[in-house]
RNA sequence: GGCCCUAUGGUCAAGCGGUCAAGACACCGCCCUUUCACGGCAGUAACCUGGGUUCGAUUCCCAGUAGGGUCACCA
């Protein structure tokens, strides 16, 4: 049989860090079986949708380079569905859910109910006061079929809902957590159709895989407790329940789901932060499975090589920062100059640095910086930290100490030796970098940290940063020289 | 509260009856670097508790405790 998985989303918004893992591991699993991805989207909730969350979705799935086979697609800006088990976007099944659902009603699964939402409290809470669970209690289980279309014509709203079987053990097998059992007498009669027409989730779900032949549901642990309620479905049309494979969760610092209030949870966050797609999905799938060695960091093509079920966790795990941009920094370091150069163009804009032509303008200076600085990025948007230094005839000392370091006695006489070289030399080049020190040295018999540091403070105002040499083939003669003359006239006042 | 799941360092985690209980991130120290970072080396730090089963439990079973999930006409 071929594998065949989905991820399911509804488009309510972004994409939590959450989903983008349940789609990951959705897609490793199939393209190491040589499977097939279904993308769906689950818009049964009306008063939820978000107007281009499905584009926004597909831009995140792209982005992170988890591609499906089957589904909904975006081309030309335009939506569309390829596959031959559409279509794929529940609000356009509707007519399908109304004949599996008249199945059900035909052979007494399901039933109409016609309690009002407020009886529907009123019910609850009475419950909840004498300290039970609450639960439909059944009200218009036993309505007459004659009486429930008499009241259907004469316009009264309706749900229909499932009748679970009384006084069973529902059973169903996990992949991940195994054998689960869940008496029949805690599930409630669940609503299968809503008032508006449209199907719950539940119901949805499971006509939904069945028709479209899924093999392997792969979601979220939240679903867990709910898996009975779709079991009881499969059983009473008979078909054969799929496997299951409840996700642990992703939770935060303080070990609750990872959410919104408590910092960066949508995939477009990290996006903007300047995380490589690669990294995410590296760290990402490392949070809840772990590889039968010690390998830590993995392409896409490695992670699908090794990727299996039988090693994911079954505790939920803290999303690491740290760890994150640990992986990140692995990867920036390795990547293209000028591929960082791309990523980081957008993030000296939001900085409100530069406009994007002067900075493509300067392209060769910013390769050579982001070559310099690389190695001390977490992510991207960190770059801005570094720019100062190389951009700016003034030089603003970044404390008290570079203060000192540069009034320090001898540090006038240095300074004017330099200069001196600088308009001696043709260029600040390689060979002027590599001599540079040793001249000084002779010249002015500075040496050590007060040879060197002075330097660093009068050129960068910093006590610490790239490379000395390097810097000043960036900066260049004429910028080193109105920097160091800046300094003199400060340091004469 | 009922039901379900889970329990190894601060975090991610390996382990699947006998190990001095891996590794990574973070942290600390040293080396490298006349700065910072990178890199290299070393270090601190863990099997929730109590009962069983067993010659022997981190590992299997039960209970407790703790954490999480779920109890909607949301997914």
């Amino acid at each position: 049989m071929d594998i065949r998985v989905r991820f399911a989303p509804s488009p309510t918004g972004y994409v939590h860090i959450g989903s983008l893992r349940t789609a990951l591991y959705n897609f490793l699993f199939a393209r190491k079986n040589k499977g097939q991805f279904v993308l769906r989207i689950e818009d049964t909730d009306r008063t939820r949708l978000v107007g281009g969350a499905i584009e926004n979705l597909l831009d995140s799935l792209k982005w992170a380079g988890i591609n499906h086979d089957e589904g909904v697609f975006i081309e030309n800006s335009e939506l569309v569905q390829k596959g031959n088990f559409g279509p794929y976007i529940q609000s356009e099944r509707l007519d399908i859910y109304q004949s599996y659902i008249h199945a059900l009603i035909d052979k007494g699964y399901a039933y109409y109910c016609f309690c009002s939402k407020e009886r529907l409290e009123e019910v609850r809470d009475k419950q909840k006061s004498e300290g039970k669970t609450p639960m439909y209690d059944r009200h218009c289980l036993n309505l007459s079929k004659d009486e429930a279309e008499i009241r259907i014509k004469a316009g009264e709203e309706y749900v229909v809902r499932l009748k679970v079987p009384d006084n069973e053990e529902i059973r169903f097998h996990d992949l991940v957590r195994g054998d689960i059992a869940i008496h029949s007498s805690d599930i409630d009669d669940q609503v299968l159709i809503k008032s508006d027409g449209y199907p719950t989730y539940h119901f949805a779900v499971v006509i939904d895989d069945y028709l479209m032949k899924i093999t392997h549901i792969v979601r979220g642990e939240e679903w867990l407790t709910s898996t009975p309620k779709q079991v009881v479905l499969y059983n009473y049309y008979g078909w054969n329940v799929p496997d299951f494979v409840h996700l642990p969760t992703v939770l935060n610092k303080d070990k609750k789901k990872l959410s919104k209030r408590q910092g960066d949870v949508s995939v477009t966050d990290f996006l903007d932060k300047g995380y490589l797609p690669e990294a995410l999905v590296n760290y990402l799938a490392l949070v809840g499975w772990s590889p039968k060695d010690n390998q830590e960091l993995f392409t896409m093509d490695e992670l699908i090589q090794e990727f299996s079920f039988d090693r994911i966790s079954n505790t939920g795990g803290v999303f690491d920062v740290d760890k994150l941009n640990w992986i990140n920094s692995q990867y920036i370091r390795k990547a293209d100059n000028e591929e960082l150069f791309e990523l980081a163009i957008h993030h000296i804009i939001a900085a409100g640095r530069d406009t994007e032509e002067n900075i493509r303008r300067e392209k060769d200076r910013y390769l050579k910086i982001i070559d310099l600085v690389k190695e001390k990025l977490d992510h991207m948007s960190q770059i801005n930290n570094h720019l100062d230094v190389f951009f700016g005839d003034e030089v603003s000392f970044e404390n008290e100490e570079v203060i000192d370091t540069l009034q320090q006695e001898h540090v006038t006489r240095l300074l004017n030796a330099f200069m001196v070289k600088l308009k001696e030399t043709e260029a600040v080049d390689e060979e002027f970098s590599a001599n540079i020190f040793n001249v000084l040295k002779n010249e002015t018999g500075a040496k050590g940290k007060g040879l060197f540091m002075p330097i660093r403070a009068a050129v960068t105002g910093q006590l610490h940063g790239p490379d000395m040499g390097k810097t000043f083939i960036i900066l260049g003669k004429s910028l080193l020289i109105r920097r160091i003359e800046f300094v003199l006239d400060a340091l004469n006042d």
